[in-house]
DNA sequence: TAAATCTCCATGATATCCCATGATCTCCCA
DNA sequence: TGGGAGATCATGGGATATCATGGAGATTTA
């Protein structure tokens, strides 16, 4: 897989008055090779704040419905949990994206975001989220951190 | 797959008191290298409200149910749901479509109706409805969100 | 001819574009 | 190695465009 978006690193930003927000300059640049210049943000699955990422991974998640029976009452319900509020934000000459309003209050974010890039994916949390976030995902002793990464298995790389 | 339509977002419009109502912009951007330019209505599967599309998915939703057995129940009643209740609405240069009052009165729809963006379609739902649609879909506890995701098969992306 | 539908224009709210600014970072050369 | 010039970035504010919506008038349909 060529041109791997990736995204990492925390960034702190303001969100002015307008409830326009800069999408970190790093985030950016690892869409730059995407056709879509911006991100799409939904409520997060798995928690706290919001989940953003490119329109290819974001369509990668609908191409696993799409395996699903169509006019089935599961796949209405998993679409039903993330399609309805997740938006298409396209950035501006500079950067910058306008949080649509339910999704802030959803969030509970006000007027400063940081950003925390997941890999696949980053989230957009309220501080008081991010220090849950951060806290939540402290992993307390060492041996369960090993027996986590023992689970992934090698590629022979 | 190029050019993939996908309906976003949730979108609160009005109805006038002639029946008219906007299509949401991001919807007919979604739409916009369609053929037809407009949405086909129908009421929704599952129950609550109406359900919409391109032409093209409708289409597409026809050739599914080419795969059922060509004279079964199952398959009658799955065309007879959808097919004689559906029309097709061509938006005006200010983007709005005429709701059929049979369709209106069928969902229970007057005065104002949420556009609720299901991926390859969308819902048309009265404030009632939208409230019912969101609760009824509501997934209690992550694990049950889970499970749901487990159950589709990873692609080793 | 009455009712329904479509086209066109006006309007307020909202989102987007464009330019300016200060802070930080990078680069280059002494 | 240190310091200054220039670039990049996040951010603010005003101007502009877009969108949803209302209503008048034209056109079609029954």
């Amino acid at each position: 897989m060529d041109n791997e978006v990736i995204f990492f690193g925390t960034h702190e930003n303001k969100v002015d008055r307008k409830g326009r927000v800069s999408i970190p300059s790093l985030f950016r640049q690892a869409l730059s090779q995407e056709p879509f210049q911006g991100v799409v943000v939904y409520p997060a699955l798995h928690g706290l704040g919001l989940e953003g990422c490119g329109l290819s991974h974001f369509q990668w998640i609908g191409r696993h419905l799409d395996k699903i029976a169509p006019f089935s009452r599961q796949r209405e319900r998993l679409t039903a949990q993330i399609f309805p509020k997740a938006r298409p934000l396209q950035w501006d000459g500079t950067g910058r994206v306008q949080l649509p309003a339910d999704l802030m209050t959803n969030a509970g974010i006000e007027d400063q975001v940081y950003f925390c890039g997941m890999y696949r994916v980053f989230r957009v949390l309220s501080p008081a989220d991010h220090e849950k976030f951060v806290s939540g995902n402290k992993v307390e002793d060492s041996e369960t951190l090993d027996s986590l990464f023992d689970s992934i298995e090698g590629d022979g790389q």
